[in-house]
DNA sequence: GCCAACGTTGGC
DNA sequence: GCCAACGTTGGC
């Protein structure tokens, strides 16, 4: 088993909406290494940390879980979407998914503030400045850290 | 809205 | 294959 955090907006897709869909396919991701995460390293199962980028404030909001097997992103070939990748067939698709479920909400954010304050939690990826990628591994011992301060 | 960090692109 | 220019991310 491996953790994870993933970010998203909440303004595009936030916990909420996950909560409602319960199911989501994680598509629009455009780096290598956050692709090689999810085709590769990721086993369904895996639990991930919802953070909350580009809010006020930043923070983990909840946790989701990895279902099932990679496939390729649709949207890479969908001309009319934004993530269009005109390099990218059918054949030999550039970019894979994994679809992330529901798990649970905080009752409250931890928010990134929280997590640089915490000896611990400030190793985290997401602490480090300039780390913009979008999914980052977890240790065990943050994730469940990040947990225990939550509350959950 | 600013700007530091950093990934990607493309000319050479 | 180098590297400058450019675009994006994302905290502040």
């Amino acid at each position: 088993m491996h953790h994870w955090l993933i970010k998203s907006e909440p303004d595009v897709f936030g916990i909420d909406h996950l909560a409602a869909v319960k199911r989501e396919p994680w598509s629009g991701v455009r780096n290598y290494q956050a692709r090689n995460y999810m085709w590769k390293d990721m086993k369904a199962g895996d639990l991930a940390l919802f953070y909350h980028s580009n809010a006020k404030p930043p923070g983990v909001t909840g946790i989701a879980r990895v279902v099932g097997e990679p496939y390729p992103d649709p949207t890479q070939f969908d001309e009319k979407s934004e993530y269009h990748d005109p390099k990218s067939t059918p054949e030999n698709p550039r970019w894979w998914l994994r679809d992330f479920e529901f798990v649970k909400k905080f009752d409250e954010m931890l928010t990134l503030e929280a997590l640089k304050a915490d000896s611990l939690l400030s190793e985290m990826l997401v602490c480090q400045r300039g780390t913009r990628l979008s999914i980052t591994p977890v240790e065990a011992v943050h994730y469940k850290r990040v947990c225990k301060l939550a509350g959950a």
